[in-house]
DNA sequence: TTGCTCCTCACGTCACGTGAGGTGGC
DNA sequence: TTGCTCCTCACGTCACGTGAGGTGGC
């Protein structure tokens, strides 16, 4: 969650990895010292799908699919993960329980998610026009309300399958 | 909904179909009577396929791992559906997409109210000791309640990520 | 050298989708 | 005879599960 420099995973274009030139902000002051200290906090295959939740083979499907890239490799072709990674993983498996969505449903709206977390990180001074900015984030927020209905479509769903549940365990109940 | 007589579908034993041998109800009454005439109630494959909103693919599907039969084929040996069958897969259709069971759970869940409704039909005098039926019941009151309890799950989940969608269409509104 | 974790094929499974080729009543 | 619906195989697909056989750093 709140992880604001994971855009373009898919297919938007990603920056060439150039660490150290990036603009540093109150934000990501902490994820630098991190970085500057903290390599161990990447993850193997195992470990990472331990604390996901997931199978390694999982992990794998969903690289090949271009729905998560591991942070790093190591120089023998291990891959490891990071806790924004991982955030990722439980992002993708929610998505999947709670709502039912595909993993192509699932792209679009990691896509979404990457956008706006690209445009918020574009807010503090980038080659964005005004125009092209509003016109981005009134997509982003389109696609969210559309989201938005989804999930309150299958809420309705489930509270009326609750009253029904409710109401014969009721009847059972006078039964006895 | 409010089937009664669709007990043993798959582990059940069943009584040998004889149609005419059965006491007669008030609530058995008016099926009987459309049983006499309304036999064009019964549906092809094909219009029982589109009103349930499922494939004929998934229809036989669903018959050869005994969650649903046919309530009669034709000499030929086509297959058809009656208003009750339709229930039931509408039941399993609701069951997979609202709860995310897979068929092997839904069977579980069917037997259960399959059994209830047995239940309810023998509470009109059958052989069945008072300890007996006192106990089948409080069976399915369990089963019951844990259904419910899964489908509260589910709400409780979907109502976090609703909160979290709104948060998110605030903040970007904010930016707008 | 021995464990352990990781790697890449590659076949199996679940819940169907999708033709292939044939039958049956208007 | 022609349409139409239905039948039974049987192979394809999606999201992985599950070995098979090999590599790599302590």
């Amino acid at each position: 969650m709140r992880t604001p420099a994971r855009a373009g995973t898919t297919a938007l274009a990603r920056p060439p990895d150039t660490a150290p030139a990036e603009p540093v902000t109150p934000a990501t002051a902490a994820a630098q010292a991190e970085g500057a200290e903290g390599r161990e906090r990447l993850l193997g295959i195992g470990a990472a799908a331990q604390r996901a939740g997931v199978s390694e083979r999982a992990l794998r499907y969903y690289q090949q699919l271009g729905l998560i890239t591991p942070s790093g490799r190591t120089p023998g072709g291990l891959r490891r993960y990071s806790p924004d990674d991982l955030a990722r993983v439980r992002r993708i498996r929610q998505l999947q329980s709670v709502l039912g969505l595909n993993l192509d449903e699932i792209a679009v709206v990691l896509r979404n998610e990457d956008r706006l977390a690209e445009i918020r990180l574009a807010f503090h001074g980038q080659p964005l026009s005004g125009d092209e900015r509003r016109k981005l984030m009134q997509e982003c927020l389109s696609l969210h309300q559309d989201l938005r209905a989804t999930v309150d479509a299958k809420r309705t769903a489930l509270e009326s399958m609750l009253a029904d549940l409710d109401e014969k365990i009721d009847r059972v109940r006078g039964l006895l």
